[in-house]
DNA sequence: AGCATCTTTCGACAATCATAGAAATAGGAT
DNA sequence: ATCCTATTTCTATGATTGTCGAAAGATGCT
């Protein structure tokens, strides 16, 4: 995971609609959603949803799978957890600060 | 932490100048770093460079301290476990999936 | 082939962004 | 007061983004 990678996928989940949209698909779970379905749960016009997915799947955070006329969208959990891990190692570099979530106090 | 307050801040760091400049301050610790010495890290016109960091103020991944003419700028870190709690909260929201960045394979 | 449905691409537009030089401001020193 | 250095604001410009309706493409059914 380069900068640049990292950048990118930030990017991408830095809209509230992608980020909408992509929490909608964990959500989801394993089992991912058709674009129709999405498009009717974030209530937005298909090439908007279109336009957003694209991004996503452009940066890795969503993959899509055909099952005869729909696509079944699914959130990358792998993908994410590399950016997670990114930006914990970014925050930890060289000083004593906490690896992961949990233990944010120790920070300050 | 609401949707977009979560987007406003991977916003901020989806973009490589200001990642670069927040992993800067990471790197540099709890003591930060004066504007001018960051302008000098990352060898971008002082201009771009501040404009840059007020969108991080803005968000609140970073933050400035005054110490006579100059300001030492520092990375939030508390601010940036939120984020990544975040994150791995919308991951995990109601699916069997890891908590955090260690145990990727689990999401699967 | 023709039709129906699901999804993406095209085209357009306003809005925001990234960049950076020039000017202005903030704070301290002489 | 004046000057010096550090930093921000102003101004401008080209590029990118978010949005969405209309049209096109993909897939399967009859």
């Amino acid at each position: 995971m380069n900068i640049e990678a990292a950048a990118s996928q930030l990017e991408a989940l830095g809209n509230a609609t992608r980020l909408g949209l992509y929490r909608a698909l964990v959500r989801a779970g394993g089992n991912g959603l058709p674009v129709g379905k999405l498009q009717q749960k974030l209530d937005i016009p298909s090439s908007t949803l279109s336009h957003h997915l694209k991004k996503l799947i452009e940066v890795d955070l969503v993959t899509q799978e055909r099952q005869a006329t729909t696509l079944i969208c699914r959130a990358n959990y792998t993908s994410m957890n590399g950016l997670i891990g990114y930006l914990a190692a970014e925050c930890c570099a060289d000083e004593s600060c906490a690896p992961a979530a949990e233990t944010s106090e120790a920070a300050a």
